[in-house]
DNA sequence: CGCGCTGTTGGCAGCATGTCAATAAGATGC
DNA sequence: GCATCTTATTGACATGCTGCCAACAGCGCG
């Protein structure tokens, strides 16, 4: 006879032990840094041998960049969403957009933010990159410069700067508490149509090919 | 007789040795990630035992976060060197200043902001706050909003944030490339011109306490 | 029912870190 | 010049985490 119904290990399909364990690292990392959660720590949440983790993703550090990644990217769902009216339609209607994924996944987004290159490590960054890469993309579409392809490079250098700032803005508003909803909603704005309406001009206005200067 | 002149110990002074091994500190830390710089590494550069390392600093943390402090915090030499005519002026000659400063510390620089919270670890974190705070308040003289103290909190929110961009813009120039030196200018200027001119007047016209909503 | 595939485990070896008593450099007094 | 005291400096130890790997055992298949 058989008291024990539940057998001491429990096999499961790799994309769905992958999952479960990615699950409970993304929700240790968002609440603890990177240093205090151990492969251990991930593991025991997962009810799992310590070296499975490692079988799965390899070093801790890939385990983490697959975290980064998850709460960093944001899903596309709503782009084509956004309404065709002018400029200040389209811009005000990206914030509000932003500012509600944002504050949804308010604590992990802050933590993967935050995280910014775990004291400069060349892999997170790169993740980081990317992630503003597709951002900063996305972002030219919406605002309609999506096909000046003379100062490409530049348009997402000021995009992917921009970025920063709707980052620490919303910072201010989610973890510092110093900033309203609103507040940062008008300062987004109206710090985006300045830099389409009035600094980019001056830029594409340029037919130097701007080598780099330092 | 001696042949030795050299002694295998030489006792320093204990804030000079400290002051060396931090020195030594910053350049690894400067040019490598947080995880691939040893305390050992660091002591062999020094040309000192391991242990010295713990016991002027402490933990390895510890360490770091003098480094990083040391990185972050720029001198206030100029402040008062700044002209003193109109708002354009000031805000021209604040970012020709920070465009000078962080292009000549670049590299310890750049490793220092990007290692905002080597993953969202507290103390990194407040020590960036702290850094923030001073450049923060130096900025609001700059453009001649000191003596706000109804809404004290909120303008400081709004050049922290504004922080935030500067930062990521000058990672566009010296660390991607993506953006001159003159871009960045543009960009900058013309941010904070319209912060100052045209959100901190809406925020300052609000007269209700401005209670944080989500 | 036996067998093979593979998800899973436990332990091993290496490395980094923090602590601490022992050591010796350099100053001080004679 | 020599003894002595202070303390900067060292070397070794214990601990904890990480990556790796051979052995184990679910689970499907014949």
């Amino acid at each position: 006879m058989s008291v024990e119904t539940a057998p001491r290990r429990r096999r499961l399909e790799p994309d769905a032990r992958r999952g479960q364990i990615l699950a409970c690292a993304v929700r240790l990392f968002g609440e603890r840094p990177y240093a205090d959660v151990s492969t251990t720590d991930v593991a025991r949440e997962a009810g799992v041998a310590r070296g499975l983790v490692n079988h799965y993703f390899g070093a801790k550090k890939d385990l983490y960049l697959e975290v980064v990644r998850v709460m960093v990217t944001i899903p596309e769902v709503a782009l084509e969403r956004l309404p065709k009216g002018d400029l200040r339609t389209r811009v005000d209607a990206s914030v509000t957009w932003f500012l509600d994924v944002v504050s949804r996944h308010s604590t992990s987004w802050l933590a993967a933010v935050t995280a910014r290159g775990m004291g400069g490590d060349a892999d997170v960054e790169r993740v980081l990159a990317e992630a503003e890469e597709v951002a900063a993309d996305r972002m030219l579409v919406a605002v309609g410069l999506a096909g000046e392809a003379e100062h490409r490079e530049e348009l997402r250098g000021m995009v992917r700067a921009y970025g920063g700032l709707a980052t620490s803005t919303a910072r201010e508003w989610l973890q510092r508490g110093a900033l309203t909803r609103a507040q940062v909603h008008l300062l987004l704005t109206t710090t985006l149509l300045t830099i389409v309406e009035q600094v980019i001009p001056q830029v594409l206005a340029d037919r130097e090919p701007t080598r780099p200067e330092r």
